[in-house]
DNA sequence: TTCTAACGCATTGTCTACAATCTACAAGCG
DNA sequence: CGCTTGTAGATTGTAGACAATGCGTTAGAA
């Protein structure tokens, strides 16, 4: 007995209605102040409205949205000072984690960082701009799983999700592609190199660069 | 119409729900493990079983309990690897924190501090050991607070409540209430003298030992 | 005119009943 | 006897109806 069959998974309908939710609004589709009113939500994914209703609650504690009571759920607004603090959190977790895997890790064990970056140079230097935001995205993730730190993992998903978000709502400039993928190469070096100090400084910068790039010409509506 | 009368809030049973659960679970009344029937629950507060629900699920994505499908709600087990995580993302939050409080505030406005550090003296002198674990909280809470950060604050808040749970749950030793009042001193200078090394050095041996001394002996069921 | 109070509408909050699913145990078959 | 398969009981998942609340509007009186 083999096979290698697809696993089944009967997912309940409150776990497809958030996910579908919750991707609807990373993705900008849903913008910030919009609202989501629980009936019209139930009739467009043709359910009911209690397994809405607790995805709501789900969304709202991960401050995706905002419920004012007997009023309704909104998707939370975000400020300049919103996208500040969370780049400022990702600073400190990513720089954490970078140094519990650079004082776990040895040289070998860095390999599957190094594989992403090779490929993030290739797509980079292919104008695959798609392909590029995917493996950074996986690059930083897997940065975070390495530390094996789960609390830090999870807090560091909350603060993704906002960043995806802010990612999708802004009008992306002018970006170099292949200087994006080339960045994480000296960043990868130092931690080869076991210099934390240098790489610290290095994956700060880049985010915060990131950061102040968004929150410059961030318009609030 | 400066009458200073409590403010009447009308709060939804779902908060209700969820504030009496909470507690429940930090105060270690629900020990980990322990099974959340929503009947009971619903049965037992006097409500049905939807607020209950909708409770439960904040509760989940606060980290407090665990969910399978069909099968229940439980209150997470703590592992002593949890403990670890808790306290080491502790150290990065505050410490963190406390950096921008000493960049931002000068002297006078690190009186709020100074004031809460004062009873607590007194309180540990007293022996009042209730009093020193809550301005022990109040301390660090305002620590948090002052940075003026909010999305840390709210990351804060869910390890703060994981603190309280563990220090809810585990066997307190013979704990010298005046030592643990007296060791916020030294930090509080260092903080007043701008030296920032130095105060997170101080910050982080003094929540490290106390994680230390907590994970040592922890017994998982 | 302007302020007040009552009303109606839209939306969320809650309850009850029913359906889907899981675990454990017993019955049937080789 | 051992394995598979069916069934019962318990629990969670979902649906639909009703209650509670807040806001805007409008009617009415000073």
């Amino acid at each position: 007995m083999d096979l290698a069959l697809p696993q089944i998974k009967n997912l309940s309908i409150r776990e497809q209605s958030l996910d579908t939710l919750r991707e609807a609004i990373l993705s900008g589709e849903l913008k910030p102040g919009q609202a989501l009113k629980e009936t019209d939500l139930a009739r467009h994914l043709g359910v009911s409205r209690a397994p809405i209703r607790e995805a709501l609650r789900i969304l709202n504690s991960e401050g995706l949205v905002e419920t004012i009571p007997y009023h309704g759920t909104t998707v939370r607004r975000l400020t300049k000072t919103d996208i500040e603090e969370i780049y400022s959190l990702r600073i400190l977790l990513e720089t954490y984690a970078m140094e519990q895997v650079i004082e776990k890790c040895q040289g070998a064990d860095l390999q599957r960082l190094r594989k992403i970056v090779d490929r993030m140079v290739s797509a980079g230097d292919a104008g695959d701009l798609i392909a590029v935001n995917a493996l950074d995205r996986d690059f930083h993730d897997a940065l975070i799983e390495m530390s094996g730190h789960q609390l830090l993992h999870s807090m560091w998903l909350m603060v993704a999700m906002k960043v995806r978000q802010v990612m999708a709502l802004v009008n992306r400039r002018n970006t170099d592609l292949t200087l994006i993928a080339r960045k994480h190469l000296p960043l990868l070096d130092a931690m080869e190199a076991g210099d934390s100090a240098e790489a610290k400084m290095i994956l700060g910068r880049h985010i915060a660069t990131a950061g102040d790039l968004i929150a410059e010409d961030w318009v609030e509506p």
